[in-house]
This record gives structure tokens, sequence and C-alpha cells, in this order.
DNA sequence: ACCCTTCATGTAACCGGTTACATGAGCCTC
DNA sequence: GAGGCTCATGTAACCGGTTACATGAAGGGT
């Protein structure tokens, strides 16, 4: 037997929809004889409403779209987890969707949303500006997370990389390292360039010698690099890693050289993986599921009315552990 | 202005709606010249189908829901890559809920799934089983994962804690081991209770001299419970601990009262987190996005009209490393 | 007794799609 | 040239809720 419908619910309690509704949904006007018929025939018939057509005739969801693209395990967790503690608190649901690829299939990932939720938090760190906002619903309110541009349109969130890149390097500089090593992640990442650039002029600055390894966000890349480096016998006393895992297979080629760690090299990541804790591991505190909460918290102000198209950077937080300075506190 | 609808893209077109939703779905019958009538007015518009008002009409949605209590990063995101990557194979999205609380709690979040959601996935390992079965919306089909029981009225997917334990104890005994000690998970968590029960009945099957001490999952009570052990004289030359997390912590305890792994203790843990390979510690590894990518597949089995009330064991996999074996493959 | 208000309830339109059935044009056949 | 067929297209009901407006009974004031 098919599910039982408002109508179904009306029948057994001898009134018509319009009061059902009104019962179910707690308005004022229903007498407490009615009400109770209704409480009865809804248990009676297992009834539960339908919320698509709820939100068919209401024109709100109470759910919320999150497109995201490929992430590996803490990231994407920690996003969603954000996300959902401040969705959920205020009713809503999220409607999850990876997109995968660019182009046109973003563009139906963005556009299976529409009718499905009351707005939208996209993150397309691989997407060009103009095939984002191409591939956007009218009229579907969005909030865009680490994308390349497009902040004059759409209210979003960056993460401030320049801040934590020069936070590092600051650091570095301060405990008299001379001679620093950045090892860089791969181009296409918006993260990644954007690391890279401030290292280089926050080095610049501070007049001290540098140097850039190319590397691609895997262990392994940092390992090979920094082994390859010790062979050619160059000179460094500090590496900058552009994400934790390269610093952990940097980690590796150094002590397999048998150098020490922090006295002959100092050296500190990026994201703070919890495996960086464990390690002992200098790096870069990335509040991830802040970030998807205040994706959320500024969705709903726009879904509220109050319009939005300002851009928000999110400072990380340099976190100083024994792979830098061994005075830092145990954790 | 308001979005679009299809009958603003047939006005624009001069053909009726249901030509307009013939030439969008692709129907054979419809004119090569109407076809490219309504795709111009489809772009002149920016006209995006509404999925709420189609999927009512069809009594279908193309979503999927997913109920998961609070889960802590790892195994969150694992399983919830191993169900998009099925579900967005198959053009399924993804509704998700975090169930905080159970009771009246847990019966709102089911039923916020009616009418959204072709089918459901619920993990609810604190939920009774007449507790789940009564805040299940009817006529909704479900997969339920971990979850106590009720396996008799919906399809199931469970872990296999006991073939996990027995492998480490197999394991441990044949590496010589003569008395092992069982770091045991908390008493209200259905994994802990199984791995426990299994621990027992495979230590006495070999004959093996054991103990279990009590912990509740986390790092400091597995390295509390170690310390206290070595305080009070008691001789032991095995640990199988029942995840990680304590693993880490007994290392912990070891190291410090100066005992050498695994020459004096051997030391297994369960669930292989990413860091259990960085220090080599043995383990069972859980393939969490495979039990993910299940239920889904078997979701879509019963969308597809084949009914299901089999329960799935997944059996995990022993990995040794130096912690209880120097013999191990360096990975 | 009459009119006006208040209030619970019912009727029916609407949200934005899909689709069964009706319609009518064009062509073929005998 | 009448009847029958195919085929593109239109009309309107329907999915399951919400809600503006209509209705009619009860109560109050004069």
């Amino acid at each position: 037997m098919p599910d039982a419908t408002i109508r179904d619910v009306a029948k057994r309690a001898q009134v018509s929809v319009a009061t059902v509704s009104r019962a179910l949904n707690g308005l004022e006007n229903v007498s407490e004889h009615t009400r109770t018929k209704v409480a009865d025939a809804v248990r009676e018939l297992g009834y539960v409403p339908h919320a698509g057509a709820r939100s068919l005739s209401l024109a709100r969801t109470g759910a919320i779209g999150v497109v995201l693209p490929d992430l590996h395990g803490e990231f994407f967790s920690e996003i969603v987890r954000g996300m959902d503690r401040e969705a959920s608190q205020h009713g809503y649901l999220l409607l999850l969707s990876n997109m995968h690829a660019g182009g046109e299939q973003a563009r139906l990932a963005l556009h299976a949303m529409r009718g499905r939720v009351d707005g939208l938090i996209v993150m397309a760190p691989h997407l060009g500006a103009a095939e984002l906002t191409a591939a956007l619903p009218p009229a579907l309110p969005a909030v865009l997370i680490n994308t390349r541009s497009d902040r004059e349109q759409h209210p979003s969130i960056h993460l401030d990389n320049r801040a934590g890149a020069r936070a590092v390097v600051d650091h570095l500089v301060a405990l008299g390292r001379k001679r620093i090593i950045h090892l860089a992640g791969p181009a296409q990442n918006i993260d990644a360039l954007e690391r890279r650039a401030a290292f280089r002029s926050a080095a610049d600055a501070h007049g001290v010698s540098h140097e850039i390894l190319e590397g691609d966000f895997e262990e392994q890349s940092g390992e090979t690099a920094i082994a390859a480096l010790i062979a050619k016998g160059t000179e460094f006393d500090a590496i900058f890693a552009a994400n934790d895992n390269m610093a952990i297979g940097a980690l590796q080629a150094l002590r397999a050289a048998g150098l020490r760690v922090p006295e002959d090299v100092a050296i500190a990541g990026f994201d703070d993986i919890p495996l960086a804790r464990h390690i002992g591991l200098s790096t870069v505190r990335v509040r991830i599921a802040e970030l998807g909460e205040r994706a959320i918290v500024r969705l709903r102000a726009m879904l509220s009315g109050r319009p939005d198209h300002s851009d928000e950077l999110h400072a990380p937080e340099l976190v100083v552990r024994s792979s830098s300075d061994l005075r830092a506190p145990r954790t």
C-alpha cells in the first residue's frame, strides 16, 4: 500500500485537508477537539508529511546544497562537519554533491540543485571564474569557498595562505635561519600558488637566502626532493613545506641523511593534520570546520534577505613544535 | 525577477508545456524544428528545471538520505566518500543528516527525509532496535549499518569484529606470545563489545593466558591502563588494543617503562588509522569506504525492486607491521 | 429580533513539473 | 474522395502539500 497522504488523514479524521495542514503546522485557529482527531488519524495511518510537496508549495526546502571537489580525508570531513554543525542547528539539511570534473559536468552538478535547496555552498578551486558563474543556477544564493575569483559577484570565503606562509618565514628567520628551502605544491592548485608566492616575497623582504623545490602535496615528493637536494650538497638550515604531508616526507629524508631536526634543519609544514601533533611538526593550523561553519552562517544571512558580496579571509595560526624549536611546549 | 518556469519557456518558444517537457527529456516524438525553438528559449531565459517539482510528479527524487551519528574525522569522511563514489556514479545525490541524539530527535531526523529521498542509509549504533524501527518512515527503503539488531526487518551491513579480533589473537599466538592483554573499549559500544568477546573466546580456544583492561577508545586511557599494569608488576608479552588510539597510548607507556616493542611486548590495534602506518603499528584494517559503497549498492538494488533482508558481514584484514613482527615489510 | 463580529472549517487554486488522452494535419490506400 | 494510419502537438489532471477566500454557526450588543 502506498504511503498515506494528507488527504487520507483528512478522510480518516473527517475534516478537510486544510484543517489537517493547519493542525499539523500548529496554527492557532484549530479547536482542541479537531486537533486530537487529526493526531489520532496521523498515528493510526503512520502518516509522515511529504517534505518534497511541502517545499514545492512553500518555495522553501530547508536544505542547503554543498558542492565540493574531490578532497582528501581530513579536509573533507572537517569542512562538512563545520557546515553540519551550523546547518542542523538551524534546521537545515545538507545536500551533498561531489564535483569531480569541470565544464559540463560541473554545470550539471550545480543545476541538479535547483529546486532542491534554498542556497548553495560551492568550493571549486579548479574552475575558472567565468566557468563557475555560467554554471551557477541564476537566482540561487551561493557562497563560494577558496574559489579563484568571482569575488565581486558572490559572497566568498578564502583561506589566507599569504598570512600563513608569512608567519612561517618570520618564525624561521626569528630562529636565526639563513637559508630556507620551500617545498611547493602543484601549480594548478590555487592554495599552493599563494603559499609559494607569499614565501618568496616574505623571504625577499627578510633578505634571507632561499630556494623553491617542486612537489605535488604527496609525502613521497617531499622525501625525494630533499634527498636530491642533500645529495647535491646544497647547504640549508630550514624547510617550509606547502603542506604537512610533504614535510613528513622531508623529515624522513633528513633522518636518512643523519641531519638533526631542528638543530641542523628546522622544518615546518601547513595544515596541521593530526599526525603533525604526534611527530612534533611545526605547522600552520587551518581551522577547516570553521570555514564550513562560516559559509553556512553567511548563506543563512543571505537567505534572510541580507545581501552580501564581501570576501572573508580566514587567518590561519602558526603552531610551533619541536621540529623547529625545541623550546616548544610538549603536547 | 523570479526564476523562469517551464511555462515561461513554453510561452517564449510558442509551444505547450507538454512539448517543452518532452523536448527537455529527450523524448522521440518532437520535431527537430520544435526542439531547436525550445533549446533557444531555454538558453535565452536561463531556465533550469525545478528538481523538486519534477520529483513530486515522478515520485522519484534521485537522492539518497544518509543519517549518521556523530563520527570522528577519518571514519566519517571515508564512509561518505564510499557512498558518494557509488551514488554519484548512478546519478544519485546524497542528503546528509547527522543524528546527534536518540529518541524524538532521531525520529524527526528520519521523518525529515520523507519525500526528499528515494531511500535511506542509517547508521545508529546508539539506538535500540525497536526505537529505530518505530522512527523509520514506513515504506521508505532503508539499509542499516552497524546497528544493534533489527536484522530481520531491513537489509543490513555489519563489520565483522569477531573475525578481526580472532585474526589478531591468532597472529600473536603464532608469534609465540604467552600472555596477552586486551585493552577494551567502552561497554555501550557494540563494536567494542564484539571485539572484547571475540578476544576472550579466541584466547581461550588457544589456551593462552590473558587479561582484559578497561579503556574508552581514547589514547590516554590506553597509556594509563598499561602504565598501571607495569607498575603492578604484571608480566605480559603482547597487547591487543580495541582501537589504534589506545594502542598508541599503550606504546607510550611501554616506551616510558623501557620495554622494547616488539621484542619484549608485541602490540596490535584495530582500525588502521593513517597514523598506524607511520609508526609501524600492527592493526586490523577496516575498509570504511567499502562499507559505504556496499550500503549504496544494496539500496540501489532495493530501489530497482529487488527485495532484500539479508545481513552482510564485512571481514576486516590483518595488517602486520613492526610493532608485532620485525620481519614485517616496510611501508 | 437583528446585525455584526469572531472563529473553526471547507473549497479550490497554486507551487512546477509529467503524462494520459484528445486533436488535427498529412499521407496512403482502395 | 472517404476512411484509416502515423505523428507532432495541445489540454488538463495529477503528484502532495499550503493558503486566500468563502461559508456558516455561535455569541454579543442594542
